[in-house]
DNA sequence: GCATTAACCACAG
DNA sequence: CTGTGGTTAATGC
C-alpha cells in the first residue's frame, strides 16, 4: 500500500495545480490510481460512491437506465473529473461510468475531496468552472436532441468526435453502431442507413468503425438545420 | 389522402 | 455485430 505521489505527477489536472505541498501530500494519501479497459465499469449506477473520479487519460461514457433502455448521457474525455455530482449530491450513484478508451482513473477519497475544497480556493474555483462548463454542455446537449431529427442529431455527434474529441477529420470510432444510437438517440438500424445516406451523398466516408469527414460544411449545415 | 420520418422486426452475412 | 428490406405508426402538408 504505497501512496500515490500527487505532486510529482505529469497528468495534475488544472484543479490540482493549484494545491499546496501539504495538500498534495494528503490528496496523494488517500488517492488510488487504477487502469480501465474499453468496456470496464468505473462506477456503477445504484452502487455507493465515495469517490471522486480524476480521469487522466482516456474517453469514458455516462450511462443512464431511463424507463425503457439504457441511454448514453454523455461521452467525457481526459482530462476531467467524473461523479462530482453524483458523489457530492447524493450517497447512491444516479448514472455509471464506462471506459470507452483504455482509460488511467485516480480514485480520490470523498472526505478528502470535500476538505480540499474547503481550505483551498483556487482549486475550489477550478473544479466549480469544470462543472459549469458541463453544465452548458449539458443544456445544449439536451436542446440539440429534444429539436433536431436523427439525420442532425448524428451529424452533430460525428463532428463532436472530430472537433472535440480527436481533433481530425478522421477517427476510429470507440463505439458500435449500437452505442452510438444510444448516444444520438436513435435505434441501431437507422444510424446504419444514415451513415449509408451520408457516404452516399459523399459527406463522409465509413470503413467499419473508420469515419473520414470530406465535406465538414455541408455536415455542419446538416447538424444545424436537422 | 399522400409523403416523410423513424421505430420495430426479421433475416443474412 | 452490421446492413437491409418490409411493415407500421405518427406527423405534417
Amino acid at each position: 500500500m504505497s501512496n500515490n505521489f500527487c505532486s510529482v505527477c505529469l497528468l495534475k489536472s488544472k484543479a490540482v495545480k493549484n494545491l499546496q505541498n501539504s495538500e498534495l501530500d494528503l490528496l496523494g494519501e488517500s488517492c488510488v490510481q487504477a487502469i480501465f479497459e474499453p468496456g470496464e465499469t468505473i462506477f456503477k449506477q445504484g452502487a455507493l460512491s465515495s469517490n471522486i473520479i480524476y480521469l487522466q487519460t482516456g474517453l469514458v461514457k455516462l450511462t443512464i437506465k431511463g424507463p425503457h433502455r439504457v441511454q448514453i448521457m454523455r461521452l467525457k474525455k481526459a482530462p476531467s473529473y467524473l461523479g462530482v455530482p453524483t458523489t457530492m449530491g447524493d450517497k447512491i450513484n444516479h448514472y455509471s461510468a464506462v471506459a470507452v478508451e483504455r482509460s488511467s482513473a485516480c480514485f480520490i477519497d470523498i472526505n478528502t475531496f470535500k476538505e480540499l475544497l474547503k481550505v483551498n480556493p483556487a482549486f475550489s474555483y477550478e473544479i466549480m468552472l469544470e462543472l459549469c462548463r458541463n453544465e452548458l454542455e449539458q443544456y445544449q446537449r439536451c436542446v440539440k436532441l429534444v429539436q433536431n431529427q436523427v439525420y442532425g442529431r448524428l451529424a452533430t455527434n460525428l463532428l463532436i468526435f472530430s472537433e472535440e474529441i480527436y481533433n481530425s477529420n478522421e477517427y476510429d470510432l470507440p463505439l458500435n453502431r449500437n452505442d452510438l444510437a444510444d448516444l444520438v438517440c436513435t435505434s441501431r438500424e437507422t444510424v446504419s442507413r444514415l451513415l449509408a445516406d451520408l457516404t452516399q451523398e459523399e459527406i463522409i466516408e465509413v470503413n467499419g468503425k473508420h469515419i473520414r469527414i470530406l465535406d465538414t460544411e455541408r455536415l455542419q449545415t446538416i447538424s444545424e438545420k436537422g
